[in-house]
DNA sequence: CATATCACG
DNA sequence: ACGTACGTGATATGA
């Protein structure tokens, strides 16, 4: 028999304030529950238990918890996000079977002092996992103790037997008893005696073993007198800490241990709070079945769902161009597609699956490729890809599943059918003919229908219709251009690179006097921090900080800094980017990048594998590789970007005149802020008044404060608070614009765009004011950044456009979140250019002019202004 | 798998 | 007393 019995409030709060706060749609803190079943189930993996208990507080504060205000910190006053989650997880518990124990009066100690001692005296053994040290006294006859620590910012668990105390503190547990009535825990509201801490109580009890040895004999014991003094002073106390410190092992709670035998989980109660939970991972991990629905969503299950039934593929194709309508799902069987066709057939729905090589295959490629067709699917992108790739160009799809999702919630941590099926409590359809449908043809029309009434109730039907399912068709089209490099250029770059590498490592290796690993943070600190004697400025979680800013600070204190930082340059240039590209080059001569339309929070399309969206610019040495992103020959790259387009995007949606005003003078943004901010006229700002001044710009779209601005630019902290207040000052409106975002955000729970794309902001409701303050810079930020991104993609569906409808062969090949490459042949340049200036600055008609510069080159570099 | 660092807008 | 600007992705180290 082996029981495992868990400290239920210390490991909740462990998990709780180890964990980032998560919330399901419906604003449920989720985070400590999260946390807690994963130290569970590392817990169940590690001891095996066949009995588990978990033990709560179950103790009104009483006099000696209300002596000190910062007794168990965070115990008494339970934030609001983790008392709202205790309830759950004791009804997560019940229901995987596990037995919580509580009893009023007794805290969650005495009840792992009662069940471990149980356990023992009915022949077994038993594990006490917990955060907190007291329970370290339980220790022995088969007590082990797994406490709970944060190591360096990282969870992590000792084991404590009776050996491992000894070799810790030189005690026995039971002497941890008397060890804490001498020195007392402020934590634990245990006195101990006044004047003695945690050196002079191990000495005494190295000394003379226990708390009835010291005072049987203390005038006799070999002691200064000062120290005798004290204990004799607090004797009292002493012996009122023994008590108040030891563990009672007699609690009132049921000590049979067939009470706690693990029993078998409540598998469909338990998936029905576990997807209501969003808690998808854990319920793989706990086997618990996923395709249950949860109630609150059974309860607006629409009319009992049709069968589904297995028909040919040329019955679907039938009935689908007799209602104009189809619902397609794009599958892999291997490196196959298999295209699931699925259409209404009255009293039953019709599916069928589409595979290469037959006739039916090209003519459901026609389908899809039919404007007239109203098709719905889940991930279009992919269905755009495979009908290029046969030379073909989808069409007439109105719905897509996952950009539906994403608009519905970008925070999401992933979009597949089956969460979204989940998430939506639709449950896969009685067949006809069951086990020949994947899951996921049987749920996408009505997670479809579903997600078309959330989207309509949200005003968010053009966006999805407009802006993010035609451009799904420009990024396939994008992906599968691909932008050629030349590679043995980048090889030679890169040899460069290397040989400057080596030549660097040898001079720092030199200087410091040893060899150590340059790329460790870990190592580099050590020998500058402590082998060099520099000072440290700045920490991180596990030690001292070595990036740039620290390194930039520290240059004319040793050589060996600039070094470092050209080595930083340098390596970073070569593996990152000359190695990092030269693995991801096509056959074709040319990187192909995956553009995601699902990733960020705010709107924007990230790139990945490689990420084209980070190739390096401000510096020479690093821009030097876009001369080796070219256009074929015989063609060129027309670079179009956006100037300040964020900006004007806040002087748009704030209205401020001053601001419209200055963006419409077509003059110099930031010299027009300086000037307005200091006071003086435009021809005598100076560089430093330009570059503050842009700083200020860039951290007010940010939602600034003056701490982060001081450090930025290196004035004092009045000074950038003068700054700001200037810059709010002369514009005013942004000032109320920006009170006005946060004011919304707090009213709906989410923040939003010109366009109606949204992003929850459940930080705006936490109690922890660093993370409240967070979410008030995410609202302020949020609407401009994301308006900025729909602009750019309205602008991107455009150009797209209009290159097929001019019958160009130029094509959109990148996009950089201002930015727009075109690569066209050299007879076609002009006209592209024309059509990227005119489509990007048409894309909104805001109060101010959208201003775009293009330019033209063969390779990026040359083309990039 | 998390952390530190650094590249971009 | 704390932690400090918004949004990304790739690489290397080290538990």
């Amino acid at each position: 028999m082996r029981l495992l019995v868990i400290d239920g409030n210390s490991i909740l709060n462990r998990a709780f304030y180890g964990i980032k706060l998560l919330t399901t749609k419906d604003g449920q803190y989720t985070n400590a529950l999260v946390g807690f079943l994963n130290i569970y189930l590392k817990l169940r993996e590690q001891t095996q238990p066949d009995h588990v208990a978990v033990a709560f507080d179950r103790k009104a504060p009483t006099f000696r918890h209300q002596m000190y205000d910062g007794y168990k910190a965070g115990r008494k006053g339970m934030p609001e996000e983790l008392a709202q989650q205790l309830p759950v997880i004791k009804e997560l518990l019940e229901l995987m079977g596990i037995t919580v124990v509580e009893k009023d009066g007794y805290e969650a100690d005495d009840i792992l002092g009662t069940l471990s001692l149980a356990a023992v005296e009915q022949a077994g053994d038993c594990f006490i996992a917990t955060g907190d040290r007291d329970a370290l006294q339980l220790v022995g006859n088969g007590v082990t103790v797994l406490l709970a620590a944060t190591k360096m910012g990282r969870p992590d668990t000792t084991a404590y037997d009776v050996s491992a105390i000894q070799e810790k503190y030189g005690l026995t547990p039971g002497q941890l008893i008397d060890l804490k009535a001498l020195m007392g825990d402020s934590s634990d509201n245990i006195p101990g005696v006044p004047g003695v801490g945690e050196k002079t109580a191990l000495e005494l009890m190295h000394r003379f073993h226990s708390l009835d040895e010291i005072y049987g004999g203390l005038e006799n014991l070999d002691i200064r007198d000062s120290l005798r003094a004290k204990l004799a002073a607090g004797k009292e106390s002493a012996f009122l800490s023994r008590r108040l410190g030891t563990i009672d092992r007699h609690a009132p709670v049921e000590t049979d241990m067939g009470m706690y035998i693990l029993r078998p989980m409540r598998g469909e109660e338990l998936s029905r709070l576990m997807g209501r939970l969003e808690m998808f991972k854990l319920m793989e991990k706990l086997g618990v079945d996923q395709s249950l629905p949860t109630p609150e969503m059974e309860a607006n299950q629409e009319a009992p769902a049709k069968k589904a039934a297995m028909v040919s593929p040329a019955e679907v194709l039938k009935r689908a161009k007799i209602l104009a309508k189809a619902d397609v799902l794009l599958l892999r069987e291997g490196n196959q597609p298999a295209l699931w066709g699925i259409a209404d057939g009255g009293d039953r729905i019709l599916a069928s699956v589409f595979r290469p090589g037959t006739g039916e295959y090209s003519q459901f490629l026609a389908l899809l490729a039919d404007p007239a067709v109203d098709k719905r699917t889940h991930d279009s992108k992919a269905l755009d890809a495979l009908l290029l790739e046969e030379g073909r160009q989808a069409a007439g799809i109105h719905m897509d599943a996952a950009l539906a999702a994403y608009l519905l919630n970008p925070l999401a941590s992933g979009y597949e059918l089956t969460r979204l099926a989940q998430e939506y409590g639709i449950t896969a359809l009685e067949t006809a003919d069951e086990g020949e449908f994947p899951a996921e043809a049987l749920l996408l029309s009505r997670v479809c229908d579903r997600m078309e009434q959330e989207i309509g109730e949200k005003q968010q039907g053009d966006l999805l219709r407009e802006i993010e399912i035609p451009l799904a068709g420009v990024l396939a089209h994008m992906e599968r251009e691909g932008f050629a490099v030349d590679g043995p250029a980048i090889g030679e770059f890169g040899n460069v690179l290397e040989s400057r590498i080596v030549d660097i490592q040898r001079q720092i290796t030199q200087m410091v006097g040893y060899e150590f690993n340059l790329n460790s943070p870990k190592q580099l600190a050590t020998a500058l921090f402590e082998d060099l004697g520099l000072p440290a400025k700045k920490k991180t979680k596990t030690g001292y900080s070595t990036n740039a800013e620290v390194l930039e600070s520290l240059r004319d204190a040793h050589p060996v800094v600039g070094m470092l930082l050209d080595y930083r340059t340098l390596s970073k240039l070569k593996s990152t980017y000359c190695d990092g590209l030269l693995k991801v080059i096509g056959p074709d001569g040319r990187i192909h990048s995956s553009f995601n339309q699902t990733e960020t929070r705010t709107g924007r399309i990230s790139s990945t594998e490689p990420n084209l969206q980070n190739i390096p610019v401000r510096q020479e040495l690093g821009r030097e590789l876009r001369r080796f992103f070219r256009a074929r020959e015989g063609w060129v790259l027309c670079d179009a970007d956006y100037s300040q387009i964020e900006l004007r995007v806040l002087a748009h949606m704030s209205g401020d005149p001053t601001m419209i005003e200055a963006f419409n003078s077509e003059e110099d943004i930031h010299r027009i802020t300086a000037s307005q901010v200091f006071g003086v006229p435009e021809d005598l700002v100076t560089p430093l008044m330009r570059s503050r001044a842009k700083a200020v710009n860039f951290g007010i779209v940010y939602g600034i404060g003056a701490h982060s601005l001081s450090q930025d630019i290196h004035v004092s902290y009045g000074e950038a608070k003068q700054y700001i207040e200037g810059y709010l000052h002369h514009y005013s409106a942004v000032a109320g614009f920006m009170e006005r975002m946060i004011e919304t955000a707090k009213e709906t729970g989410y923040a939003e765009t010109l366009f109606h794309r949204r992003r929850p902001l459940p930080e705006l409701k936490a109690s922890n004011g660093v993370t409240r303050s967070f979410g008030e810079r995410v609202a302020r930020n949020m609407p401009i950044q994301g308006t900025a991104a729909d602009i750019i993609k309205i602008a991107m569906v455009r150009v797209h456009r209009r290159l097929l409808e001019e019958k160009l062969e130029a094509r959109l090949i990148l996009q950089v979140h201002d930015e727009l490459i075109v690569e066209a042949p050299e007879n076609e340049a002009k006209r592209a250019c024309a059509i990227l200036k005119e489509e990007m600055e048409a894309a909104a008609s805001l109060r101010v002019k959208l201003a775009v510069d293009v330019h033209t080159g063969t390779t990026w570099y040359d083309a990039k202004g």
